[in-house]
Parts: C-alpha cells; sequence; structure tokens
RNA sequence: GCGGGCGUGGUGAAACUGGUAGACGCGCCGGACUCAAAAUCCGGUUCCGCAAGGAGUGUCGGUUCGAUUCCGACCGCCCGCACCA
C-alpha cells in the first residue's frame, strides 16, 4: 500500500476507503522490492511445537493454530481453451487450490486474482479490465474489508476446461475476492458449497448444483440463500456418488495424481514475514546493493550498521533515503560505487529475541550462547493478550531458527505464558469534546470553568483519552501498602481491572487493621484447634493461590484468617496465629510486614524468612456437612462425621425431620449417596 | 466477515474434576460507642413474599438423579486480523 504523498508503505489499517489515513491520498498498490523473514519454512514446526507448551492459555495456542492455517487439499491445472499472450510467452493453463476437491462436480466458474499473471496479460489490450483491476486494488486491503466487500467480477470472456469431463467448460473471471498471496491466486467456484461463490454465482446468474446431501432425501433439494457447507454424501457427482466428504476427496486427488492434472497438497494461511520498514528509527537492514554483484551482506567487521544522526523529519518519506552520504558506500566485493539498503527492520524483529539478550550481554556478539542457555527458556512470559499472536509467533520463530543454524539449542522460547489484562478507568469529556482527565472534574463538573462532563465509557488507560491516574498522590495518602493491595485484590489478573478510589480506601482501612491483629500477637495461652485448622489451610491456600497466580484468592483468605482471628479468644493458637499471618501477607503488602515482624522481635527480614509450615493434619475437616436434596433441590444440611458410609448417611437423610414431612410415607425411587458431599433423594 | 474470549447480586468477584450458587471485598441499611462527627465494633444485605415457600448464574432448548460448569442455537460485549507499537 505505497502512499504516493507520505511516499511510504502503509499497513492494511491505515487505508480507509482506499486513501492514506494521514494524507488523505488515493493509495496505490505497488510491487516494491522488500525483505522477507521465510517464517512459512517452520510453519510445520510452530504448529506441533504448540502441543509441547503445555502451559500456555489453551486460548492463545488456538488463536496461533488457526493463524498458521494447515489446510490438506489439492493443487490442479485447469486448461485454458486459448491460450493467453503474455510478456514471458503464451499461458495455455493455471493452477488453482481447492479444500474441497470432492465437491468439483459441483463446480460452476473458475477465478483469477486481479494481481494474476493472465488478469495482467489479459488487460494489457482491456480497458474495461484495466478499469476493474484498478477498482480491485482500491478496496480496502484491511481483512474485515475483504471479507465485507461485495463480490464483484469481471468475465474474460475465456473458459476452462473441467478436469474430470473435457467436454465440460467453465468460465473464467477475474474477481476480487481471489488473494494473489494465498494459494495460487486462483480458484474454482462451487457455490452450493461454500457462501462466497453463492453470492458470486447468484450475482453472475450461474448455475447452483448440489454435490452434497446430508441425507438420500435431501439429493435434489435446491440451495436456497446458504451454501450447505456441512458434512453429507456426494451426490450428482459421477464415480463420486456415494461417497463421504473425506472419501471423496481421496478419491479427487487420486484420479488427479493418476492422470497427472493434480496433486494433494498442504497449504497454509501462514505467510512470508515482511520486515522492512521505511522509517528512519529501526535497526539497519545490513545489506548493500551493488550493480554487478547484486545484494551483498555487510561485512562482520563493519556491524553494527548505525544510523546517521543529522537527518530531517520535515518533509515525507524516508530520512535515509534522502541522506546525502550515508547511503553511498563502496561494494565489500567488487569495491565499486554501492547503494546501502535504507529500509530498517520492524520493530517485531527485536522484539523476537530481546529475551535472549537479556539473559547475556557480551560486548562483541548478541549474546553467549552458554550463558544464554543457562538462564533460557523463559519460565513464566507475562504479556497481554494483543500480543497471542505476532510477536509470540515472531519470537517463536526466531528461536527456531538460532536453533536450526547452531546458534542455541533451545527450541521454544517461553515456557510458561500469562496473558494479564488491562488497567481500565471511566473517559471524560468536556463540553468542547475534548478528553478530560479524572483530575480536572469534580462531581460531574470541569473543576475549572463548572461545565458538565460526560462520562465515556470504561476503557483502557492510555494518554490520548486522559483516563490515566497519577499513582504518586494516591501512594502519598493511602501508602504502597495499601495500593498494591488493591491491585491484588479484586480482579483476577488475567481480567481487565477497573481502576476506582471507592475501593482503595477500604483497602486502606484493611491495612490498619491488619496492624492492629498483629499488635495483638504478644497474649494468651492454651489451645484453639478451630483457630488452628483455619490458619493451617490458610498457609495451603494461599501458597497455592500465589503459584497459581490466583491473588485475587489468595487476598480473600486473608481477609477469612483475620476475621477469624478477631473473633477468637486470647489463646497460643491466635498468637501464633497473628504472627504468621505477618509472612503470609509480606508478599501483599511488605512495608507493613517488615514493621511488624520487627516489632516482635524476630531478626532479619520477613522477606527472608520462610514461609510458614503446614500440618496436613490439620487441613482435614472432622466433620462436615451433608446437603440433602429431594430431586435436585436443596431440602436440608445435615453435619456428620468425615467419612461416614454411604448407608448411613442414607438412613440419615431419609430419617431427618424435613425429609420425613416431605416424602409423607412414599418410598423414595432411587437416592444417590455423594461420600462426604451430599445425599439427593430421587421422589 | 473470519479467529479467539467473556456474560453470575447495587458493585469487584468466588464456586478444585458436574454435587449446598453468591465465599471474600466495596457499597448500602440498622445498632453500639460519642455532646456530635470521624474512626472502630456488632448485625443485616440475590430477588419476590409478613411467613411457609418460590424463582434465580445473558436468552431459548438439550443431556443428567443433579448444570454457573457439558452440548446446540441465539443475543450482547471485548480482543486479534499480518506495516499501530
Amino acid at each position: 500500500n505505497w502512499d504516493p504523498v507520505d511516499m511510504t508503505v502503509l499497513a492494511n489499517e491505515q487505508v480507509i476507503d482506499g486513501r492514506g489515513w494521514r494524507s488523505g491520498a488515493l493509495v496505490e498498490r505497488r510491487k516494491l522490492s522488500q525483505w522477507f523473514l521465510k517464517i512459512t519454512d517452520f510453519a510445520d514446526e510452530l504448529l506441533t511445537g504448540l502441543s509441547t507448551l503445555d502451559q500456555w492459555p489453551e486460548k492463545v495456542r488456538t488463536m496461533q493454530e488457526n493463524w498458521i492455517g494447515k489446510s490438506q487439499g489439492m493443487r490442479f491445472r485447469f486448461d485454458l481453451d486459448a491460450p493467453v499472450a503474455a510478456p514471458g510467452g503464451d499461458i495455455a493453463s493455471f493452477e488453482v487450490f481447492t479444500t474441497r476437491p470432492d465437491t468439483m462436480f459441483g463446480a460452476s466458474f473458475a477465478a483469477i486474482a486481479a494481481d494474476h499473471p493472465i488478469a495482467q496479460a489479459l488487460a494489457a489490450d482491456n480497458e474495461a479490465l484495466q478499469a476493474f483491476i484498478a477498482d480491485c486494488k482500491r478496496t480496502g486491503t484491511a481483512a474485515a474489508e475483504i471479507e465485507t466487500a461485495e463480490k464483484k467480477g469481471y468475465d474474460t470472456g475465456l473458459s476452462v476446461v473441467h478436469p474430470l469431463d473435457p467436454s465440460w467448460k467453465l468460465p473464467l473471471f477475474v474477481a476480487n475476492f481471489v488473494l494473489m498471496d494465498y494459494g495460487t491466486g486462483a480458484v474454482f467456484g462451487c457455490p452450493a458449497h461454500d457462501q462466497r461463490d453463492l453470492d458470486f454465482a447468484r450475482k453472475y446468474a450461474l448455475p447452483v448444483k448440489r454435490v452434497v446431501a446430508p441425507s438420500p432425501e435431501d439429493a435434489s433439494a435446491p440451495i436456497d440463500a446458504e451454501a450447505y457447507v456441512g458434512p453429507g454424501r456426494i451426490v450428482n457427482s459421477a464415480f463420486l456418488d456415494g461417497l463421504s466428504v473425506e472419501e471423496a476427496k481421496a478419491q479427487v486427488i487420486a484420479r488427479g495424481e493418476a492422470e497427472g492434472w493434480g496433486t494433494g497438497t498442504t497449504v497454509w494461511r501462514l505467510r512470508d514475514w515482511g520486515v522492512s520498514r521505511q522509517r528512519y528509527w529501526g535497526t539497519p537492514i545490513p545489506i548493500i546493493h551493488c550493480e554487478d554483484c547484486g545484494p551483498v551482506g555487510v561485512p562482520k567487521d563493519q556491524l553494527p550498521v548505525i544510523l546517521p544522526e543529522d537527518v530531517s523529519f520535515d518533509i515525507p518519506g524516508n530520512p535515509l533515503d534522502r541522506h546525502p552520504t550515508w547511503k553511498h558506500v563502496a561494494c565489500p566485493n567488487c569495491k565499486r560505487p554501492a547503494r546501502r539498503e535504507t529500509d530498517t527492520l520492524d520493530t517485531f524483529v527485536d522484539s523476537s529475541w530481546y529475551f535472549i539478550r537479556f539473559a547475556s550481554q557480551p560486548d562483541d556478539k548478541p549474546f553467549d550462547r552458554a550463558v544464554a542457555e543457562s538462564w533460557m527458556p523463559v519460565g513464566q512470559y507475562i504479556g497481554g493478550v494483543e500480543h497471542a499472536i505476532l510477536h509470540l509467533l515472531y519470537a517463536r520463530f526466531w528461536t527456531r531458527a538460532l536453533e536450526r543454524i547452531g546458534k542455541i539449542s533451545i527450541k521454544e522460547p517461553f515456557t510458561g505464558l500469562f496473558t494479564q489484562g488491562m488497567v481500565t478507568h471511566e473517559t471524560y469529556k468536556g463540553p468542547d469534546g475534548q478528553w478530560l482527565s479524572p483530575e480536572e472534574i469534580s462531581n460531574g463538573a470541569v473543576i475549572a470553568t463548572g461545565a458538565p462532563v460526560t462520562v465515556g465509557r470504561i476503557e483502557k488507560m492510555s494518554k490520548s483519552k486522559k483516563n490515566t491516574v497519577d499513582p504518586g498522590p494516591i501512594v502519598e495518602q493511602y501508602g504502597a501498602d495499601a495500593v498494591r493491595w488493591f491491585m491484588l485484590s479484586d480482579s483476577p489478573p488475567e481480567r481487565d481491572l477497573e481502576w476506582t478510589e471507592s475501593g482503595i480506601e477500604g483497602c486502606w482501612r484493611f491495612v490498619n487493621r491488619l496492624w492492629r491483629i498483629t499488635e495483638a500477637a504478644e497474649a494468651g495461652s492454651g489451645e484453639d484447634k478451630d483457630l488452628d485448622r483455619k490458619l493451617h489451610k490458610a498457609i495451603a491456600g494461599i501458597a497455592a493461590d500465589i503459584e497459581a497466580l490466583g491473588f485475587n484468592r489468595a487476598v480473600a483468605k486473608i481477609h477469612e484468617l483475620a476475621n477469624a482471628i478477631e473473633k477468637a479468644e486470647p489463646s497460643a493458637s491466635r498468637t501464633a496465629a497473628a504472627r504468621a499471618i505477618i509472612r503470609l501477607v509480606a508478599p501483599m503488602v511488605p512495608h507493613l510486614a517488615e514493621e511488624a515482624w520487627s516489632r516482635l522481635g524476630e531478626h532479619g527480614l520477613v522477606a527472608d524468612a520462610a514461609w510458614p509450615e503446614h500440618d496436613p493434619a490439620l487441613l482435614v475437616d472432622n466433620e462436615v456437612t451433608i446437603a440433602v436434596q429431594v430431586n435436585g433441590k436443596l431440602r436440608d444440611t445435615l453435619i456428620a462425621p468425615k467419612g461416614m458410609a454411604k448407608d448411613a448417611l442414607e438412613r440419615m437423610a431419609l430419617d431427618s425431620e424435613k425429609i420425613v414431612k416431605l416424602l409423607e410415607g412414599a418410598t423414595p425411587k432411587k437416592v444417590i449417596v455423594v461420600p462426604d458431599r451430599l445425599v439427593n433423594i430421587v421422589a
């Protein structure tokens, strides 16, 4: 996407209605020389490697799987009824790719991309086609726009021969929904079993013939507004009739391979990674272009290539490209004048291996293998879901590429992955439509002018929407411990957290309460078994929650323990619990914990103290509450000793007053007993 | 459009493999203490109902003795879609 005014390549989402988002100029689709990294060579191993990432969220693995997009299908050749004259010689046939060779007897047209060599050749002396191709290039290039754009085609007037029936000819269209960079840039259309093809066929009055039927009686059912894409048996398809979709695919592929017009293949949705950027701020691509030698790598002793500092940004375009001297260098090979590559690398390149450099920073090379390997892979990687595909896939690719060329022996960079949520806040706008920061308003009005404020949606904090909160004054007022406690307490970390002031005040009160509880630690004797049990459950539970990054659950358990300590009568158990809670809260409120620790006369830092031991025997209750249900509805609860036998539980439930009353003497049809949990009586 | 996710009280949320929905917090209501207020403490708080009881986890349907949890359809919201970084 070339913006002729800004003289830069644009991202797909920067092209709006065919125009550059900044310049408003009509964007041209140009063929440019760009550097690509061949990530597609790794498609298969990036896909199979996902199964080793068992500490990654399922959703991220699924997203990567879909992104890589392995599909089994068939490539086959369509012969043209008349050859097309092209600059490189006559074209007599072209290849298409399909994932549905089983539906070949339902074909009603063939279509090629606007960039396809045949379309280009035909357009040479055809103004109408030139206009159509230009129109295709103007429509948006973002995936969302391509998918929703009206399906349009240009009938070339040519025909192709159906490979399974040489007497059958299909019309050949140039179509806007066929993409040159996927498959072969050409498709065959089967309207009955592909929605996009159906829309196209309806528009150009092409035949729609059912070849897959979910059941025998549907064999001649007409296709209406919706294509049938489900499973079934093949119909109306000569030698394929009666086969399942999968069997038919195999049959057609076998036939094509035997007769030499097609082969079964795998295609990937994954495309190569374009890394060229026409920007100043980027890592220079260390290549020199020589008229005679072609592209030559910059010799190692001249690396790294340093960006010039005397550049100007006052006119559009890449400052490196118009710099008077920087790009003029001698060819490392033949020493004749040559030109330095002025494109720089996508910043995703840098983020694809920074974690290796973090582990090892020698002066003379990117990283020291032995040192890097002693740290890698990253045990727990944390980032937002927005990185689920691009960054995480590129980093996996880069690491595997290093492994393949023998620079490192690890294959996957990140063993564990956690995708955290964002901190959000309400947004505010003044009467002039300008964003307002939370500090600028009070009671629904602008403090400075008294003008009314419009409260907008809760959004991710961002400078542009001014819905950020300066932590300084809050820490000043409530203390860092209260702020930490608040951030950990409410939402689980994978979910977004809405920042509110009211919550933090409650946290501040709790921090004060903790201080009072630990203050009372010095009194009491005697045992309190109930409190002991609660303490040991808390020790074990909080540790498990922290390990699982369930900080909000850990916080809830600390609240429960604090409540229990406060309610308990003085005892040795209570003293012990008040001392232990200091160590339990230390990760969340370290300042308070250290202060309380030293006040109790402990030596050293609580941060260095061991996590309290728990006694497994105290984790088990000796009494359990049994739910008694009738037809799945709760009717009573009973206290029973833990481990009570099934038949004893059943008898106890049936003897309960409420149940006797409810059953009115009737014999239950069935009784389900889940030991230590419930009795369900089916009446 | 495609891919992924989410949906539970006034509110943030909890519920380990299907087994007592709403733990814990915020807010709110009532009470104690106080001349008064703040702080603190005690009690209550899903909804309807005086109660007995009934309903209830986005909507509709299914599987099951039993569904927030599993399956299907739908509705709504959020994220990603390859050059935003």
